[in-house]
DNA sequence: AGCGGATAGTTTGATATAAAACGAATGCGC
DNA sequence: GCGCATTCGTTTTATATCAAACTATCCGCT
């Protein structure tokens, strides 16, 4: 009847199972970056939500929802917030007004270069990690799966 | 004054930042595996957590939540959850009364072996898709950053 | 024109998750 | 024994997320 302990905790088959190890990377990797952009008073979902705005000036809604990786509806507060605090300017287009044309504002630039130097370390960190050779194999891997899995 | 559609999509540097590639490839697997153990009418992420309580029987909530890489008091209604349903048993231990002795009933174990089934086709899929010749250093590189990010 | 299907964004309802505060129990150091 | 820091699990509070239903708008076809 033994009694487990934190450190020798069995994984089994766990180990070796993509789908498992890829969780556990990107929930350590998640929360890296979370105390990282921590003091820019800014939660981590937030970066890549401004960098693609503002790299895609007019950019749609469900167009950066599916970018992103996130169903339309959860953008629907995120962007509430980021207009209200004057980051993300949101307008109706002319010709068809049922989608907004999204764009940063000075201040939301201002913004994304403070956690844009956030992010620039945590990868630095983690191409360290992985090491700089391998880097980009990892990199095509980890695309190929977002890409591809059925 | 570009339009943008969803197709073109600039990602800029985003497009060769491991955390966001990790994030993207993380969220396609998870739903994948959503998908496929949609049918065993249970939720992605009790697999793990019936899978690390049949391998280790009498595992406390906290190492339990440890080594699943979340948080203690996430489990805490999902616990309420797999007991109620008669998957789990909870008890106290006799030495600790904090602390609780995990196992799993005999229906736990005929709906782990569902979901393994799932796990198994899913795993598959991923290393079909990064080529076994790939996999082993591919799973190295996700320990390291899970365990080693700072 | 006008109908019907498709699309953009929001709302609603459900689940998952973390962080902090909390109560109970433990055990170390004296 | 006693006191205090620690640990275990729960509760509370705040986000984040998805899916489905909904509204408004657009567009193709007749």
């Amino acid at each position: 009847m033994p009694s487990v302990a934190a450190e020798e905790v069995d994984f089994g088959v766990l180990e070796n199972w993509v789908g498992f190890q890829l969780r556990m990377a990107q929930s350590a990797s998640f929360q890296a970056f979370a105390r990282l952009s921590h003091q820019s008073g800014m939660r981590p979902g937030r970066f890549a939500t401004l960098y693609l705005i503002g790299r895609n000036p007019g950019i749609s809604q469900t167009a950066l929802s599916r970018a992103n990786g996130k169903d339309k509806s959860s953008l629907t507060p995120v962007l509430n917030d980021l207009v209200r605090r004057g980051f993300v300017h949101r307008a109706r287009t002319r010709n068809d007004r049922r989608t907004y044309r999204l764009t940063l504002t000075p201040d939301g630039r201002k913004l994304l270069d403070q956690l844009n130097r956030c992010a620039q370390r945590h990868d630095r960190n983690l191409d360290r990690l992985i090491g700089r050779r391998d880097v980009p194999r990892f990199l095509e891997i980890l695309r190929k799966i977002a890409t591809e899995i059925a």
